[in-house]
DNA sequence: TCGAAGATTGTCT
DNA sequence: GACAATCTTCGAG
């Protein structure tokens, strides 16, 4: 059933649990994006189902973030992210790339967390497709658009339930925090000294690093 | 109605 | 490392 034939050696020996239920998304957002670091996110969709282990996450922490779109405060396009907890924000950025955001927080208040990079685990075949791509490298999911691209998520996932869609995200492995480093977001210019950026350490799927950024262990912190 | 900005990626040099 | 692609969103006028 899994196919994780072409995956990296820590797929292959990997097994998934539950989906994480609306309670583990509503709290605090930094504490959900590093807690997400593990976990499966899945995607039965026509072509085929397929699944990665997340292994790099970014926190937008509300409307006093200034890189979080919720600093615009609500908006048609910011709605999602003060709805229900464990709901998908899928936005388009740059024209060209979908970038998919879980909801946190409880209810009313803004938060979510940036899914950067996956460990494909099944689907291998049905994600390459999908990428135009012809044989598995970290190139296939090392970052957002990427990822979504490989998962076949856009506009239509936006505002959906992660908890019991078609997009879900399951229970998987648990990092103990010395395997979790975190450095400042990528790509932004607002807060962009926070340090709200959780990658598994020395995992090859995670997206690079500009070489001046400031990395600590979580288990230092 | 218009203009600018943007949580990225792929290609070219 | 530089740069173009592409389009949604929102604020200003």
């Amino acid at each position: 059933m899994t196919d994780t034939r072409n995956a990296a050696p820590f797929a292959r020996r990997f097994a998934f649990g539950r989906v994480l239920p609306a309670s583990f998304y509503a709290r605090d957002t930094a504490l959900v994006a590093r807690e997400l670091l593990g976990t499966v996110l899945v995607n039965d969709s026509s072509d085929g189902r397929a699944s990665g282990m997340i292994v790099e996450t970014e926190a937008y922490v509300g409307e006093h973030d200034g890189a979080c779109h919720a600093a615009a405060g609500l908006t048609n396009r910011t709605a999602p992210l003060y709805g229900a907890p464990g709901s998908a924000y899928v936005y388009l950025i740059y024209g060209l790339h979908w970038c998919l955001n879980a909801v946190t927080q409880p209810v009313g208040v803004p938060g979510a967390v940036l899914l950067r990079a996956l460990e494909p685990l099944e689907g291998i075949d049905v994600m390459l497709n999908r990428r135009g791509a012809a044989r598995l490298t970290p190139n296939l999911t090392n970052g957002p658009g990427k990822l979504c691209a490989a998962m076949a998520i856009d506009r239509n996932q936006n505002s959906t339930s992660l908890v019991s869609g078609s997009v879900r995200i399951h229970r998987g492995h648990v990092f103990d925090d010395d395997q979790v480093v975190v450095t400042p977001r990528i790509g932004i210019r607002k807060a962009a000294d926070w340090p709200l950026r959780y990658f598994v350490r020395d995992n090859a799927w995670v997206s690079r690093t500009p070489a001046a950024f400031p990395a600590r262990r979580y288990s230092e912190l």
